[in-house]
DNA sequence: CGTGTTTTTGCACACCTATGCAAAGACGAT
DNA sequence: ATCGTCTTTGCATAGGTGTGCAAAAACACG
């Protein structure tokens, strides 16, 4: 294994000085001629830049660190693959973390840490919520944050979300539309901004048309909870439920056919929160609420980078209003389609 | 946004020189004394040594980059959080890339260039093959390189897969056991070793019974692609599928309750290959080759830093079994628990 | 050709840490 | 007290790049 390449040996083969290669590779103004001296050397020579030593007196190392608590929900693997693919395309790499779905406070600083020692550009957390000390820490030092599908009510970090609010409404509207007599709730975590926006715009809409929800029981995001909790609805009397997310809704669907073994929806109809790719599968035929990944993640994305290439943008809380798909696992209205 | 601090500011307040700071940080030795002084001062000034500085002195950036192509299919997130949490506790650091589906050899170049550029100390290909002239070209730069699920017949590449072949063949045995008339194969995409080996484990032994398949369609590691192989075999009379793999089986059961009105395993058994977390759920309840991730990534991550402090370890190849998890998709051959 | 203006180039230094080397110090044995 | 051994410490430099500054070159214009 022999010594890299540096900018030295370009410079003597082209017959410059090291700046003059470092010039061309980093963009800046340098003469036509020059140019093509250079780069016929370093096309000679397979030199490429070393980003470490450009990082380190640049400061700025092109990556972004990206935190993810749950793999196993597929919405968050379609938004890691194109946070990578977007950021890719945008020049920066992506350093992955992930943190205990039950993350505590002192899970997060740790990661955070690791992401400031390794002199990330910026950061994204995805459905992790992050202290208003370790925010100014980041902010300290220069680091833009951005949360993705989570809200902080309190301070003034930058945010990307759906229309949570509104999709809940969305559902409580299509529900008694639908006329079903019993409504209950399987809510997202209840520690989670997602989890209580969407559970307000539900009942809030409810509320509004005079009618007393079967009961709401939290489903934590996880599957054995959200069965369990579906159980004790129905067993309440519920013949229509609101599932917190997709992932929850198999879950419950499952547990409703198969335990329960009632109809999806002859007896019981369910609506999820996400539309993943496997809410269309045959199998579940999910009637859902859809965040549009695609666009979130670019809002995210274009958030961040817009915070780091100019530190003194104000920081905003983005909200994208996503359709209720209508498919098969909720009674549908008359009139409507 | 002040300046960093440095080790030579932590060396100023402890009344040391700047190199027994980098000592103590570094784990070389140093007396009690010093220690004491210089963490004090460290911790007062919070002081964290710069990663990017000390990566580009010692060649050693502890981070390992990670190329996955489809997170669509569950199997693959599991892993990466896997592989994420892993080289966490020994200290390295995960750069994701991901490449199309359908990756070209420039596609996969472009990457591993980009690797290369940021120094890592190893890299992972999760099912992605690598040319020879790729190999070697890390091999020159001196960086480790082990296939995670994938396999490259010709070249001496590190690599962990499950034991393919025996696999399809104790699916074969299982299917033939439960006296199944005709049997056929939805394979994995046939241009990838793990879906070669599949296949040909299965067909051995069928053959070896004297048994003659129903047909063998590729499903390609797709959704759709699989729906219309299995489609095609059941025309073809097939009472049994062995499917590639659980993603597309989940495809093929959908396919053949839904869209043909058929019953599992009453009509059609199914047999996948992976027991992804969701083959276990009520909906499916798949009969399945168990791929032991756990362990796969372990053997890979150890792999990879066995090559990382020791450059000259012989590579190896590494299959680990796995079971046939009996569930209901299947018919159970009498006298099988 | 002379002068003012713009572009190009090279020098030298900064970024921050790890480490070889030699000097200094600690310590035990005689 | 002397010598030898082992540990600790500071000095100086390397690692490879970007960039401010001043000198040099190129160019425009009268």
């Amino acid at each position: 294994m022999t010594r890299r390449t540096t900018s030295f040996d370009v410079a003597a083969k082209a017959g410059v000085s090291q700046s003059a290669v470092s010039r061309v590779f980093s963009g800046a103004s340098a003469s036509k001629d020059t140019v093509t001296k250079v780069r016929a050397a370093a096309k000679e020579l397979g030199y490429r830049p070393n980003v470490l030593a450009r990082s380190l007196i640049t400061g700025r190392s092109r990556i972004i660190g990206l935190v993810v608590a749950y793999l196993g929900n597929p919405f968050y693997p379609d938004a890691l693959e194109r946070f990578s693919r977007v950021l890719q395309e945008e020049g920066y790499h992506t350093l992955v973390f992930t943190v205990p779905e039950s993350a505590g406070e002192d899970d997060i600083t740790r990661v955070v840490q690791q992401m400031l020692d390794h002199q990330v550009d910026g950061m994204i957390l995805a459905s992790v919520g992050l202290s208003d000390a370790l925010a100014a820490r980041c902010e300290g030092a220069g680091i833009p944050v951005v949360l993705f599908n989570r809200g902080q009510s309190g301070s003034d970090l930058a945010q990307v979300t759906s229309a949570n609010k509104t999709g809940g409404r969305k559902v409580a509207e299509f529900l008694l539309a639908g006329d079903h007599k019993k409504i209950g709730h399987v809510s997202g975590w209840q520690g989670s901004s997602t989890g209580r926006d969407r559970t307000e715009g539900f009942l809030e809409m409810l509320e509004a048309a005079g009618h007393e929800p079967a009961g709401v029981e939290d489903g934590r995001y996880t599957h054995a909870d959200a069965a369990q909790a579906a159980d004790k609805l129905i067993i309440n009397g519920a013949d229509a439920l609101f599932v917190g997310n997709d992932h929850m809704a198999f879950a419950v669907m499952d547990h409703v056919r198969f335990t329960l073994k009632l109809q999806v929806p002859g007896d019981v109809s369910v609506v999820g929160y996400d539309d993943v790719t496997m809410a269309s599968w045959a199998g579940y035929n999910l009637t859902t609420v859809r965040q549009p990944v695609g666009r979130m993640v670019r809002a995210t994305v274009d958030a961040l980078i817009t915070h780091i290439e100019n530190p003194d943008a104000p920081t905003s809380a983005k909200e994208i209003d996503g359709p209720l798909i209508l498919r098969g696992s909720a009674r549908i209205p008359k009139g409507l389609a």
